[in-house]
This record gives structure tokens, sequence and C-alpha cells, in this order.
DNA sequence: TTGGCAAAACTGGTCTGACCAGTTGGTAAT
DNA sequence: ATTACCAACTGGTCAGACCAGTTTTGCCAA
């Protein structure tokens, strides 16, 4: 193959991991022909390529950034409907825990099999903070640690997807840990899970994490079930986000 | 603006109008270098930028020619991020697939499961349009036909997640059944797999409908990741929405 | 010391002309 | 007629120069 469109490949896969944030700086057109040891021509061509599939952006005497377009964008908050529905349609939450079910297994199972050393660091410390903090207060850890699950499954398909889906999300997350974390027993065994989890990851056992990322959540699901029908309201969270 | 840039959206203007059929041959860059006035160099470039696009695919020694299925672009119903992504990045296609294989899963367990005797008339609808129509230029019954057991599965999320997505489905459905259905043996075991999974659908039988509709998407992976290998060209499916 | 301005040192944009590497077609030798 | 080869296409890469915006630097003046 041609060198240019190796170059742009290899670019473009570095941009979609996460290795060149959006709106960040590329190297100078000199330098990167330097380092990757071709001229300055193919580098041109390369950046053209990954101009016409609008990945960068190129200004006269600024440099190349990577489009805000491209990859796993911060803002985009825009649940749409979905946000008003979970208030006062508790059926929402169940709805989400069964997609979020499939796709955190499949998460799950790709990240065993494809992160990065990087990848696993950034897991690794995710993991640590889990029980560092006040439970009831906070799901970020929780969130994060699943966040950091899904980006190292290296699908952007399948961090755009619940990437989408983060504001509800982070409503079930905190929903489930307020619910469940003040129960002792419910606590530990979601303690558990998430080492189990963690730990097939950093083993690389792909049905494993799947296996367990998916009970994970299906353990969540039915446990606010059962909450509910034992009467037990549960702990509404509403959007009250920094 | 560059002149690389303009001189791009002029050939690609000039091709979509119909100055260039596809699969034919363009100008030498030399020639277009001449008769534009400008150095070979640009022209290279501006090229680069069209095959970004998937506008043009080049040839050493050959030439460039025109790209087999080039839109007569509407305008873009923006999914953001992610359709770019598709043109030129095989992988997305790949991507896709894997996160379909687990929502489509759970969408026709769910759709079994709690499918009104509305949703399952729909289905059928959808279902009995499969075969009636050139399967090589119309990939929209196959698309109505997994989206009606989506909506099917009432579950509001499946269905939000799957529509923000549905441009890009419509662009792998698309794609396989343009590569997939031409070769006979294949398009005989995918209508089989429709019909088995419809059937359990209406047999209310969710954990079979689940499994085929996962076989099913995994199928169609497998079959493409096949294609590819024997080394038999993926044909490239690009926006045209009608 | 501080302001402001000009030059220097970046950035990308274009040009030139050379040479390498596949492809094709015609021609000369068999 | 067939084969082998070479010349003339095609795109791919390179080197170095210069132009045109942008940012930094640093000096000089207030």
């Amino acid at each position: 193959m041609a060198i240019a469109q190796e170059i742009s490949f290899r670019l473009e896969q570095l941009i979609l991991d996460g290795g060149l944030a959006p709106e960040q700086k590329m190297p100078s057109e000199r330098q990167l022909a330097t380092r990757l040891g071709v001229s300055r021509a193919v580098i041109r061509e390369a950046l053209h390529e990954l101009q016409g599939r609008g990945v960068i952006e190129t200004r006269h005497g600024k440099g190349s950034f990577v489009s805000q377009i491209v990859s796993t964008n911060e803002e985009h908050t825009d649940d749409g409907p979905l946000l008003h529905m979970f208030n006062g349609h508790p059926r929402t939450l169940y709805d989400l825990l069964e997609v979020r079910e499939q796709l955190e297994g499949q998460a799950a199972y790709l990240a065993a099999k494809r992160a990065t050393p990087q990848d696993l660091h950034r897991i690794t410390k995710a993991f640590s903070k889990l029980d560092q903090t006040d439970p009831l207060t906070n799901a970020k850890p929780d969130h994060n640690f699943h966040q950091a699950i899904v980006e190292a499954s290296h699908n952007p398909v399948l961090v755009h997807v619940l990437n989408g889906l983060k504001n509800l999300m982070l409503l079930t997350v905190q929903a489930s840990v307020a619910n469940l974390n003040p129960r002792e027993e419910m606590r530990n065994k979601i303690t558990t899970q998430h080492r189990r989890l963690y730990q097939a990851i950093m083993a690389r056992k792909p049905e494993s994490a799947k296996r367990l990322a998916t009970a994970h959540v299906r353990f969540v699901n039915e446990s606010m079930k059962e909450i509910e029908r034992q009467g037990t309201k549960i702990i509404r969270v509403s959007l009250d986000r920094a």
C-alpha cells in the first residue's frame, strides 16, 4: 500500500484510540516527516486524506488539528427525550439496565482482548478509587470504572453509543449506588463483582470478563427490582450534576 | 481557501454532476496539473482528499478512477462523527456489527417476550417484503425488518440507541446486502436466518430469538471478514439515502 | 521597568525537477 | 505467430527552494 495511505490510517487510528484528543494540535508536517522518515510531500498527502475524511482540519500558519466532531467528544449532552422519561418513569431505568447488560458485557469482552498497557493502567487507577469515597453521594468512581473499560474496548461505535447514554447512565449508576450501597451485603457483593471483573480483564480472559460484566449489571437490575418489590421506595436521583 | 481543496471540490462537483461516470478513468496527474495550471503536488493533494472522501480510487501505474458508488448527495442527515469514520475505515463496519450483535439479540429477545399483536403484524408485514425487491440496490426492506423487531421490544432506550445509529446501520446493512446477496449460498443462508428469527418471535420463544438474531449478525460479520480475507474488495457504500 | 514594534522562527502552501516503480503496448528477434 | 524486451505511459517518493500566514523573541524607546 502507498506510504501516504498507511500513514493516514496510522494517524487516524491514533486519534480514534485517544492518543490525540479533539482540538489538539498535531505535530508539524516537518516534524512528522522527520520522525516517520518520509518526505514532507507524503505527509501532506496523508494529511489531505484525513482532511477528506473530516478527521482533521488544517489552518495556514497554525497547524493541523483533530476535528471537534471526531471521537469521544465531550459535549454531547443531548440524550434528548430520554432524560425526561426517566423522571416519573422508573421503568426507563430497567430498560437502560437491559441495554447496559449487553453493551457492558461486550465492552468487557473486547477490553480483555484488546486493552493496551495504558488502558490497563487507566482501568487499574479507576478500580483503585472505587471504595475510597462516600458511596452515597458520589457515583462518579463507579461510572469511571465502567467507562475506562468501555474505552479499552477500542470500538469507537461502542464508545459513541455509551457516550450518548452517558447522562442517563450516570443517573442509573447513581440510583443503584444510592439504593444498593447502604445495604452492607449488597455493597459487598458489588465490590466482589467489580474486583472479579477487574481481575478477569487484567488476566485477559474475554469470556470471563463478559460473563462477569453481564452478571454484574443483571445483579444490579434484579436487586433494584427486588428492593422495589419489598415496598422500599427507590431513591430517586435527579439531574443535579455540577 | 487552499488551491488543493478548491480543486478537490471542483473535481468532486464534476463527478457528481455526471461529468465523469463511475469506474471512469480520470485524467493523469500530469495532465490535470498542466490544464489547471498548478503543480503536480497540488493535484496529488487534491486527489488524496477525494480518496479520503471515497470519491475516487487510485491504482499505481494505472491511474485514478471514480469510485463505483458515488453519492448524488442529498443532505447530510448527520449522525455526527460516526458517518465520517465509515468512509475509508472498514473497521467501523465491524465495530458496528459487534455492537449490533448484542443489541439486536436483546431486541429479538424482548420482542418475542413483549410484542403486541400489532407489533407482530408489523413484523410480519416487513418480513413478507424481504424478498420481493431487487436485493442489490435496496437494503431498506432488510433494515425495516430489523427495525420492526427493535420497536417491538418496547424498550425505549434500545429504540433510542439503535435509532441514533440508524444511518450508520443503513450503511452496514447496505454493505452486507451488496456484498453477500450476490452470492447465492450466502443469500440462502441469510434468508433462512431471517425466517427462523421471524418464526421464533412469532412463536414467542425469547431465548431462541436472541440466539438466532445474535447468530445472524455474527454470520454477516464473519462472512464479510471472510470475503475480505479472500481478497475480494468489499463494496463500499456511501451515503446515498433516497 | 514597561510598552510596543520589528525581526526571527515557527506554521502550512506551492513549485520544480528529478528519480523510482508498476502497467501497457508495440516492436524486434526468434 | 510467438516471445522477449524496451519505451512510454501511469502513479509514488524525494529534495530543496520559496511564498504566505502566525507566534515568539528580543530589543529599543518611553
